[in-house]
RNA sequence: GAGGAUGUAGCUCAGCAGGCAGAGCACAAGGUUGUGGCCCUUGGGGUCGCGGGUUCAAGUCCCGUCAUCCUCCCCA
Protein backbone atom coordinates (compact mmCIF):
# COMPACT_ATOMS: atom_id res chain seq x y z
CA UNK A 1 0.00 0.00 0.00
CA UNK A 2 1.11 3.71 -0.39
CA UNK A 3 0.83 6.29 1.53
CA UNK A 4 -2.58 7.62 3.08
CA UNK A 5 -3.65 10.48 0.10
CA UNK A 6 -6.39 13.14 1.39
CA UNK A 7 -9.79 12.73 -0.09
CA UNK A 8 -10.57 12.93 -3.51
CA UNK A 9 -11.99 16.79 -4.18
CA UNK A 10 -10.41 17.94 -0.48
CA UNK A 11 -7.08 19.98 -0.19
CA UNK A 12 -4.55 21.11 1.86
CA UNK A 13 -4.19 25.25 1.64
CA UNK A 14 -0.61 26.48 1.97
CA UNK A 15 1.78 28.63 1.80
CA UNK A 16 0.89 31.03 -0.76
CA UNK A 17 -2.44 29.58 -1.37
CA UNK A 18 -3.18 29.96 2.86
CA UNK A 19 -2.33 33.75 2.00
CA UNK A 20 -4.40 33.74 -0.79
CA UNK A 21 -7.49 32.13 1.14
CA UNK A 22 -6.85 34.64 4.33
CA UNK A 23 -6.87 37.51 2.20
CA UNK A 24 -9.85 36.86 -0.05
CA UNK A 25 -12.06 35.64 3.73
CA UNK A 26 -10.32 39.18 5.58
CA UNK A 27 -11.28 41.38 2.18
CA UNK A 28 -14.96 39.97 2.26
CA UNK A 29 -15.31 40.53 6.25
CA UNK A 30 -13.76 43.33 5.79
CA UNK A 31 -16.07 44.67 3.33
CA UNK A 32 -19.42 43.06 4.87
CA UNK A 33 -18.70 45.20 8.28
CA UNK A 34 -18.66 48.38 6.33
CA UNK A 35 -22.64 47.41 4.96
CA UNK A 36 -23.28 46.67 8.22
CA UNK A 37 -23.45 42.70 8.21
CA UNK A 38 -23.07 40.65 11.19
CA UNK A 39 -21.56 37.66 11.40
CA UNK A 40 -23.23 34.19 12.11
CA UNK A 41 -21.61 31.05 12.69
CA UNK A 42 -23.27 28.12 11.41
CA UNK A 43 -22.73 23.92 12.05
CA UNK A 44 -21.57 22.12 9.01
CA UNK A 45 -24.08 19.38 9.43
CA UNK A 46 -27.94 19.88 8.79
CA UNK A 47 -30.89 17.84 8.43
CA UNK A 48 -30.96 16.45 5.13
CA UNK A 49 -35.05 17.90 4.83
CA UNK A 50 -33.18 21.65 5.22
CA UNK A 51 -31.97 20.77 1.65
CA UNK A 52 -34.67 19.40 0.17
CA UNK A 53 -37.08 21.68 0.86
CA UNK A 54 -35.02 25.04 0.06
CA UNK A 55 -32.68 24.29 -2.39
CA UNK A 56 -34.57 22.09 -4.01
CA UNK A 57 -35.87 17.92 -3.87
CA UNK A 58 -35.05 18.06 -7.69
CA UNK A 59 -31.96 19.86 -8.15
CA UNK A 60 -28.81 17.81 -8.78
CA UNK A 61 -27.01 19.12 -5.58
CA UNK A 62 -29.91 17.56 -3.74
CA UNK A 63 -30.03 14.35 -6.25
CA UNK A 64 -26.88 13.44 -6.21
CA UNK A 65 -24.54 15.48 -4.78
CA UNK A 66 -24.64 15.68 -1.22
CA UNK A 67 -22.74 14.05 1.16
CA UNK A 68 -24.86 12.58 3.71
CA UNK A 69 -24.95 9.62 6.38
CA UNK A 70 -27.10 8.47 9.09
CA UNK A 71 -26.00 9.37 12.85
CA UNK A 72 -25.86 7.19 15.89
CA UNK A 73 -29.35 8.36 16.60
CA UNK A 74 -30.78 7.29 13.25
CA UNK A 75 -31.27 10.83 12.16
CA UNK A 76 -30.30 11.91 8.99
CA UNK A 77 -27.48 14.46 8.59
CA UNK A 78 -26.04 16.34 5.50
CA UNK A 79 -23.01 18.05 5.44
CA UNK A 80 -24.06 21.35 4.12
CA UNK A 81 -23.84 22.05 0.32
CA UNK A 82 -24.62 25.63 0.70
CA UNK A 83 -24.68 28.40 3.47
CA UNK A 84 -28.19 29.77 2.44
CA UNK A 85 -30.48 27.06 3.74
CA UNK A 86 -29.19 27.21 7.29
CA UNK A 87 -28.70 30.96 7.77
CA UNK A 88 -32.91 30.66 6.66
CA UNK A 89 -33.05 28.00 9.19
CA UNK A 90 -31.11 30.12 11.88
CA UNK A 91 -33.44 33.19 11.15
CA UNK A 92 -36.44 30.95 12.08
CA UNK A 93 -35.24 28.93 14.37
CA UNK A 94 -33.43 31.62 16.38
CA UNK A 95 -36.63 33.87 15.87
CA UNK A 96 -34.29 36.83 14.49
CA UNK A 97 -37.41 38.28 13.30
CA UNK A 98 -38.99 38.52 16.73
CA UNK A 99 -36.12 41.41 17.21
CA UNK A 100 -37.91 43.68 14.73
CA UNK A 101 -36.06 45.77 11.86
CA UNK A 102 -34.29 43.60 9.25
CA UNK A 103 -31.38 41.24 9.23
CA UNK A 104 -27.96 41.11 7.60
CA UNK A 105 -26.03 38.58 8.13
CA UNK A 106 -22.86 36.94 6.69
CA UNK A 107 -21.07 33.68 6.91
CA UNK A 108 -18.14 32.02 6.04
CA UNK A 109 -16.75 28.43 5.35
CA UNK A 110 -16.56 25.07 4.25
CA UNK A 111 -19.55 23.45 1.93
CA UNK A 112 -19.71 19.92 0.55
CA UNK A 113 -20.63 18.83 -2.68
CA UNK A 114 -19.77 15.38 -4.56
CA UNK A 115 -18.89 16.09 -8.13
CA UNK A 116 -16.22 15.65 -10.28
CA UNK A 117 -13.05 17.67 -9.40
CA UNK A 118 -12.18 20.08 -11.63
CA UNK A 119 -10.00 23.34 -11.94
CA UNK A 120 -11.85 25.76 -9.44
CA UNK A 121 -14.46 22.71 -8.44
CA UNK A 122 -13.62 21.29 -5.20
CA UNK A 123 -15.79 18.23 -3.08
CA UNK A 124 -14.55 20.53 0.17
CA UNK A 125 -15.22 24.21 -0.77
CA UNK A 126 -15.06 27.81 0.73
CA UNK A 127 -17.57 30.46 0.01
CA UNK A 128 -18.04 34.04 1.67
CA UNK A 129 -21.73 34.76 1.74
CA UNK A 130 -23.97 37.37 2.94
CA UNK A 131 -27.98 37.32 3.25
CA UNK A 132 -30.53 39.85 3.53
CA UNK A 133 -33.78 38.98 5.68
CA UNK A 134 -37.23 41.38 5.89
CA UNK A 135 -35.80 44.06 2.71
CA UNK A 136 -38.11 44.04 -0.39
CA UNK A 137 -36.39 46.89 -1.35
CA UNK A 138 -34.76 47.05 -4.55
CA UNK A 139 -32.51 49.20 -3.26
CA UNK A 140 -31.03 45.93 -1.00
CA UNK A 141 -30.97 44.31 -4.78
CA UNK A 142 -28.50 46.92 -5.54
CA UNK A 143 -26.94 47.13 -2.33
CA UNK A 144 -25.59 43.88 -2.71
CA UNK A 145 -24.08 44.22 -6.35
CA UNK A 146 -22.00 47.20 -4.68
CA UNK A 147 -21.19 45.06 -2.23
CA UNK A 148 -19.88 42.43 -4.10
CA UNK A 149 -18.46 44.88 -6.85
CA UNK A 150 -16.52 46.37 -4.18
CA UNK A 151 -15.50 43.60 -3.12
CA UNK A 152 -14.27 41.92 -6.45
CA UNK A 153 -12.42 45.67 -6.95
CA UNK A 154 -10.55 45.36 -3.35
CA UNK A 155 -9.07 41.97 -4.64
CA UNK A 156 -8.61 43.41 -8.12
CA UNK A 157 -10.57 40.79 -9.85
CA UNK A 158 -11.98 41.63 -13.38
CA UNK A 159 -15.52 40.15 -13.85
CA UNK A 160 -18.80 40.24 -15.75
CA UNK A 161 -21.82 41.05 -14.13
CA UNK A 162 -24.77 38.74 -15.89
CA UNK A 163 -28.22 39.56 -14.32
CA UNK A 164 -31.72 38.30 -14.74
CA UNK A 165 -35.09 38.67 -13.21
CA UNK A 166 -37.62 35.08 -12.68
CA UNK A 167 -40.35 37.43 -11.96
CA UNK A 168 -42.30 36.41 -8.53
CA UNK A 169 -42.67 32.91 -6.92
CA UNK A 170 -45.59 32.02 -8.98
CA UNK A 171 -44.95 33.66 -12.37
CA UNK A 172 -41.74 31.53 -11.62
CA UNK A 173 -43.68 28.55 -10.90
CA UNK A 174 -46.10 29.23 -14.26
CA UNK A 175 -43.14 29.35 -16.60
CA UNK A 176 -41.79 26.43 -15.76
CA UNK A 177 -45.05 24.57 -16.06
CA UNK A 178 -45.46 25.98 -19.36
CA UNK A 179 -42.08 25.35 -20.45
CA UNK A 180 -42.14 21.75 -19.43
CA UNK A 181 -45.42 21.39 -21.39
CA UNK A 182 -44.30 22.92 -24.51
CA UNK A 183 -40.91 20.58 -24.13
CA UNK A 184 -42.89 17.52 -23.11
CA UNK A 185 -44.14 17.75 -27.03
CA UNK A 186 -40.46 17.51 -28.08
CA UNK A 187 -39.24 14.75 -26.40
CA UNK A 188 -37.90 11.91 -28.34
CA UNK A 189 -35.93 14.96 -30.19
CA UNK A 190 -34.41 16.47 -26.92
CA UNK A 191 -30.69 15.67 -26.07
CA UNK A 192 -30.26 12.85 -23.47
CA UNK A 193 -29.65 15.76 -20.40
CA UNK A 194 -32.73 17.46 -21.08
CA UNK A 195 -34.90 15.16 -21.04
CA UNK A 196 -33.60 14.61 -17.66
CA UNK A 197 -34.13 18.76 -17.07
CA UNK A 198 -37.84 18.41 -18.33
CA UNK A 199 -38.97 17.21 -15.04
CA UNK A 200 -35.76 18.64 -12.44
CA UNK A 201 -35.78 22.24 -13.85
CA UNK A 202 -37.43 22.89 -17.94
CA UNK A 203 -35.79 26.59 -17.12
CA UNK A 204 -32.19 25.15 -18.42
CA UNK A 205 -33.43 23.42 -21.39
CA UNK A 206 -33.56 27.27 -22.83
CA UNK A 207 -29.53 27.45 -22.34
CA UNK A 208 -28.66 23.51 -24.12
CA UNK A 209 -25.87 24.07 -26.00
CA UNK A 210 -26.99 21.12 -28.30
CA UNK A 211 -27.85 22.48 -31.74
CA UNK A 212 -31.34 20.62 -31.66
CA UNK A 213 -32.37 21.35 -28.69
CA UNK A 214 -31.52 25.07 -29.58
CA UNK A 215 -33.72 24.51 -32.54
CA UNK A 216 -36.92 23.10 -30.43
CA UNK A 217 -35.85 26.37 -27.53
CA UNK A 218 -36.73 29.12 -29.78
CA UNK A 219 -40.34 28.23 -30.12
CA UNK A 220 -40.81 27.96 -26.58
CA UNK A 221 -42.69 30.34 -24.33
CA UNK A 222 -40.62 33.32 -23.13
CA UNK A 223 -40.38 34.64 -20.01
CA UNK A 224 -41.28 38.17 -19.92
CA UNK A 225 -44.36 37.08 -20.96
CA UNK A 226 -45.32 35.09 -17.31
CA UNK A 227 -43.39 37.95 -15.35
CA UNK A 228 -45.86 40.63 -13.93
CA UNK A 229 -45.59 44.10 -14.64
CA UNK A 230 -44.41 44.83 -11.22
CA UNK A 231 -41.35 42.59 -11.39
CA UNK A 232 -40.53 44.00 -14.80
CA UNK A 233 -40.75 47.53 -13.11
CA UNK A 234 -38.72 46.31 -10.56
CA UNK A 235 -36.11 44.91 -12.52
CA UNK A 236 -35.88 47.89 -14.73
CA UNK A 237 -35.01 50.24 -11.16
CA UNK A 238 -32.34 47.75 -10.46
CA UNK A 239 -30.74 47.99 -13.81
CA UNK A 240 -31.32 52.06 -13.58
CA UNK A 241 -29.36 51.70 -10.09
CA UNK A 242 -26.38 49.68 -11.35
CA UNK A 243 -26.30 52.42 -14.38
CA UNK A 244 -26.02 55.17 -12.22
CA UNK A 245 -23.40 53.50 -10.20
CA UNK A 246 -21.07 52.91 -13.23
CA UNK A 247 -21.77 48.82 -13.25
CA UNK A 248 -21.52 47.12 -16.33
CA UNK A 249 -23.94 44.32 -16.64
CA UNK A 250 -25.26 42.12 -19.45
CA UNK A 251 -29.36 40.95 -18.97
CA UNK A 252 -28.64 37.29 -19.65
CA UNK A 253 -32.66 35.90 -19.74
CA UNK A 254 -31.00 32.41 -19.95
CA UNK A 255 -29.65 32.85 -16.41
CA UNK A 256 -31.34 30.29 -14.29
CA UNK A 257 -29.55 29.37 -10.99
CA UNK A 258 -29.13 25.62 -10.48
CA UNK A 259 -30.86 26.48 -6.77
CA UNK A 260 -34.77 26.32 -6.78
CA UNK A 261 -35.63 29.14 -4.10
CA UNK A 262 -35.00 32.49 -5.96
CA UNK A 263 -37.19 34.75 -7.44
CA UNK A 264 -36.70 37.75 -8.82
CA UNK A 265 -33.49 38.94 -9.51
CA UNK A 266 -30.61 36.37 -9.96
CA UNK A 267 -26.86 37.89 -10.98
CA UNK A 268 -23.44 35.59 -11.35
CA UNK A 269 -20.55 37.40 -11.78
CA UNK A 270 -18.03 35.54 -14.24
CA UNK A 271 -14.77 35.30 -15.15
CA UNK A 272 -13.24 33.39 -18.59
CA UNK A 273 -9.99 33.73 -16.90
CA UNK A 274 -10.10 29.87 -15.23
CA UNK A 275 -11.47 27.65 -16.93
CA UNK A 276 -15.05 26.22 -16.98
CA UNK A 277 -16.11 26.57 -13.82
CA UNK A 278 -16.17 30.93 -13.98
CA UNK A 279 -19.02 31.78 -11.67
CA UNK A 280 -17.16 33.43 -9.23
CA UNK A 281 -20.15 35.08 -6.71
CA UNK A 282 -23.94 34.57 -7.06
CA UNK A 283 -27.14 35.12 -5.91
CA UNK A 284 -30.24 36.53 -5.96
CA UNK A 285 -33.50 37.60 -4.10
CA UNK A 286 -35.64 34.75 -2.68
CA UNK A 287 -38.84 36.10 -1.54
CA UNK A 288 -40.22 32.65 -0.44
CA UNK A 289 -38.20 30.64 1.26
CA UNK A 290 -38.35 31.80 5.06
CA UNK A 291 -42.15 30.98 5.03
CA UNK A 292 -41.12 27.53 2.65
CA UNK A 293 -38.92 26.99 5.92
CA UNK A 294 -41.82 27.23 8.49
CA UNK A 295 -41.19 31.17 9.47
CA UNK A 296 -43.10 34.31 8.99
CA UNK A 297 -43.37 35.58 5.26
CA UNK A 298 -39.84 37.46 5.23
CA UNK A 299 -38.77 39.01 1.78
CA UNK A 300 -34.94 38.13 1.53
CA UNK A 301 -31.59 37.77 -0.69
CA UNK A 302 -28.37 36.70 -0.76
CA UNK A 303 -25.42 35.88 -2.43
CA UNK A 304 -22.27 33.71 -2.30
CA UNK A 305 -18.52 33.86 -3.60
CA UNK A 306 -16.25 30.58 -4.05
CA UNK A 307 -13.27 31.37 -2.03
CA UNK A 308 -10.84 29.08 -4.50
CA UNK A 309 -12.02 30.33 -7.70
CA UNK A 310 -11.52 34.19 -6.17
CA UNK A 311 -8.33 32.50 -5.06
CA UNK A 312 -6.95 31.44 -8.59
CA UNK A 313 -7.85 35.05 -9.94
CA UNK A 314 -5.22 36.74 -7.59
CA UNK A 315 -2.42 38.21 -7.76
CA UNK A 316 0.50 36.92 -6.15
CA UNK A 317 0.28 37.90 -2.53
CA UNK A 318 3.33 38.39 -0.23
CA UNK A 319 3.60 38.91 3.34
CA UNK A 320 4.15 42.61 4.15
CA UNK A 321 5.42 42.63 7.47
CA UNK A 322 9.45 43.23 7.55
CA UNK A 323 10.78 39.90 9.13
CA UNK A 324 13.93 40.63 11.99
CA UNK A 325 15.97 37.39 11.97
CA UNK A 326 18.18 36.81 14.97
CA UNK A 327 21.47 35.06 15.00
CA UNK A 328 23.46 34.24 17.96
CA UNK A 329 27.36 34.58 17.25
CA UNK A 330 28.07 31.65 19.97
CA UNK A 331 26.23 29.24 21.93
CA UNK A 332 25.96 30.91 25.25
CA UNK A 333 24.64 33.73 23.71
CA UNK A 334 21.55 32.36 22.93
CA UNK A 335 19.76 33.38 25.91
CA UNK A 336 20.14 37.01 25.37
CA UNK A 337 19.16 36.51 21.83
CA UNK A 338 15.93 35.29 22.27
CA UNK A 339 15.23 37.92 25.29
CA UNK A 340 16.23 40.50 22.74
CA UNK A 341 13.70 39.05 19.61
CA UNK A 342 11.34 38.63 22.50
CA UNK A 343 11.50 42.14 22.91
CA UNK A 344 10.80 43.04 19.36
CA UNK A 345 7.76 40.59 19.49
CA UNK A 346 6.37 42.56 22.16
CA UNK A 347 7.07 45.93 19.75
CA UNK A 348 5.11 44.21 17.42
CA UNK A 349 8.12 42.98 15.28
CA UNK A 350 7.93 40.09 13.72
CA UNK A 351 11.07 38.19 14.47
CA UNK A 352 12.74 34.66 13.47
CA UNK A 353 15.57 33.26 15.86
CA UNK A 354 17.65 30.96 14.29
CA UNK A 355 17.39 27.71 15.70
CA UNK A 356 19.78 25.68 13.76
CA UNK A 357 23.33 26.63 15.12
CA UNK A 358 26.22 25.69 12.56
CA UNK A 359 28.57 27.82 10.24
CA UNK A 360 27.39 31.32 10.23
CA UNK A 361 27.16 30.73 6.75
CA UNK A 362 24.59 28.03 7.21
CA UNK A 363 22.62 30.12 9.45
CA UNK A 364 22.52 33.04 7.37
CA UNK A 365 21.37 30.68 4.77
CA UNK A 366 18.81 30.16 6.74
CA UNK A 367 17.84 33.66 7.55
CA UNK A 368 18.05 33.74 3.69
CA UNK A 369 15.36 31.33 3.24
CA UNK A 370 12.93 32.94 5.50
CA UNK A 371 13.34 36.13 3.40
CA UNK A 372 15.05 38.22 6.44
CA UNK A 373 14.77 42.02 5.49
CA UNK A 374 17.01 42.28 8.54
CA UNK A 375 19.86 40.57 10.40
CA UNK A 376 20.84 41.19 13.82
CA UNK A 377 24.03 39.14 15.21
CA UNK A 378 23.94 38.71 19.02
CA UNK A 379 27.72 38.58 20.73
CA UNK A 380 28.97 41.19 23.71
CA UNK A 381 27.70 43.60 21.02
CA UNK A 382 24.94 43.73 18.42
CA UNK A 383 25.02 44.11 15.08
CA UNK A 384 22.42 45.32 12.56
CA UNK A 385 22.51 43.76 8.94
CA UNK A 386 20.59 45.06 5.95
CA UNK A 387 19.67 42.31 4.15
CA UNK A 388 19.26 44.14 0.64
CA UNK A 389 21.85 46.76 0.88
CA UNK A 390 24.41 44.25 2.87
CA UNK A 391 25.27 47.63 5.18
CA UNK A 392 26.06 46.36 8.41
CA UNK A 393 25.60 48.94 11.83
CA UNK A 394 26.79 48.18 15.15
CA UNK A 395 25.65 49.15 18.86
CA UNK A 396 26.91 48.91 22.03
CA UNK A 397 24.01 48.41 23.61
CA UNK A 398 20.96 46.66 22.87
CA UNK A 399 18.53 49.11 23.97
CA UNK A 400 19.98 51.34 21.27
CA UNK A 401 19.35 48.83 18.65
CA UNK A 402 15.97 48.21 19.76
CA UNK A 403 15.11 52.18 19.78
CA UNK A 404 16.89 52.16 16.73
CA UNK A 405 14.36 49.45 14.85
CA UNK A 406 11.40 50.65 16.56
CA UNK A 407 12.43 54.78 15.68
CA UNK A 408 13.55 54.23 12.11
CA UNK A 409 12.37 50.81 10.36
CA UNK A 410 9.17 49.57 12.01
CA UNK A 411 7.64 51.74 9.30
CA UNK A 412 9.34 50.81 6.33
C1' G B 1 -22.66 10.16 -13.97
C1' A B 2 -20.03 10.23 -19.59
C1' G B 3 -15.57 11.16 -22.59
C1' G B 4 -10.19 12.41 -22.97
C1' A B 5 -5.02 13.40 -21.10
C1' U B 6 -1.47 12.63 -17.34
C1' G B 7 1.20 10.23 -12.94
C1' U B 8 9.58 9.00 -12.87
C1' A B 9 14.03 12.88 -7.06
C1' G B 10 11.30 18.38 -2.94
C1' C B 11 9.94 21.06 -8.06
C1' U B 12 9.89 21.05 -13.73
C1' C B 13 10.63 17.19 -16.81
C1' A B 14 13.80 13.57 -20.00
C1' G B 15 14.27 8.19 -20.44
C1' C B 16 9.69 3.91 -23.97
C1' A B 17 13.39 -1.25 -30.48
C1' G B 18 11.78 -3.82 -22.79
C1' G B 19 18.63 -4.64 -20.65
C1' C B 20 22.50 -1.38 -14.00
C1' A B 21 17.15 5.11 -13.00
C1' G B 22 18.90 10.72 -15.57
C1' A B 23 19.13 16.38 -16.21
C1' G B 24 18.12 21.30 -14.60
C1' C B 25 16.53 23.74 -10.38
C1' A B 26 16.18 22.95 -5.08
C1' C B 27 18.71 20.77 -0.68
C1' A B 28 23.52 19.74 2.35
C1' A B 29 28.91 20.44 3.10
C1' G B 30 33.10 23.02 1.49
C1' G B 31 35.95 26.90 -1.56
C1' U B 32 35.66 32.21 1.84
C1' U B 33 38.81 29.71 9.79
C1' G B 34 32.32 35.75 12.17
C1' U B 35 28.23 37.13 7.14
C1' G B 36 23.14 35.18 2.74
C1' G B 37 22.24 36.21 -2.60
C1' C B 38 26.60 35.18 -7.92
C1' C B 39 30.39 31.47 -9.24
C1' C B 40 33.13 26.67 -8.53
C1' U B 41 33.77 21.67 -6.15
C1' U B 42 31.72 17.59 -3.66
C1' G B 43 27.60 15.08 -1.58
C1' G B 44 22.63 13.20 -0.02
C1' G B 45 18.26 11.91 -2.05
C1' G B 46 13.60 7.73 -6.31
C1' U B 47 9.66 0.69 -3.62
C1' C B 48 9.43 5.07 -11.56
C1' G B 49 1.21 6.58 -8.07
C1' C B 50 -0.51 1.64 -6.18
C1' G B 51 -1.73 -3.75 -7.24
C1' G B 52 -1.48 -7.76 -10.49
C1' G B 53 0.03 -10.10 -15.33
C1' U B 54 3.45 -11.23 -19.73
C1' U B 55 8.96 -11.89 -19.94
C1' C B 56 15.39 -14.60 -18.58
C1' A B 57 14.60 -9.25 -17.74
C1' A B 58 9.22 -4.10 -17.05
C1' G B 59 9.72 3.02 -15.55
C1' U B 60 8.99 1.08 -20.69
C1' C B 61 4.08 -3.99 -22.89
C1' C B 62 -1.10 -5.75 -20.86
C1' C B 63 -5.12 -5.52 -17.07
C1' G B 64 -7.03 -3.33 -12.79
C1' U B 65 -7.05 0.54 -9.25
C1' C B 66 -6.16 5.43 -7.03
C1' A B 67 -5.18 10.50 -7.87
C1' U B 68 -4.66 15.04 -10.77
C1' C B 69 -6.00 18.03 -15.07
C1' C B 70 -9.47 19.10 -19.26
C1' U B 71 -14.51 18.77 -21.59
C1' C B 72 -19.69 17.55 -20.83
C1' C B 73 -22.82 18.05 -16.66
C1' C B 74 -23.48 21.07 -12.41
C1' C B 75 -22.31 25.23 -9.61
C1' A B 76 -19.43 29.12 -5.91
Amino acid sequence: MGNIQKVRGFQDIYGENARRYRLVVDTAREIFKLYNFKEIILPYLEDISLFKRSVGEETDIVQKEMYTFTDRGGRQIALRPEGTASCVRAYIEEKLYGEGGYHKLFYEGAMFRYERPQAGRYRQFHQVGAEVFGVSSVYADAEMILMINNLLKSLNIQTRLEINTLGTFESRRNYSEALKVYFSQFRDSLCETCRGRLERNPLRIIDCKVESCREIAKGSPVITDYISEESKERFEKLLNLLDRFGINYRVNPGLVRGLDYYTDTVFEFITDRIGAQGTVAAGGRYDRLVQQLGGPPTPALGFAAGVERLMLLLDSVQEKEKLFSVISLTEDQFPKALEFIETLRKNGIKGELVLRSGSLKSMMKVADKFKADFVIFVSDRCELKDMKSGEQITFLSDGDLIDYIIRELKTV
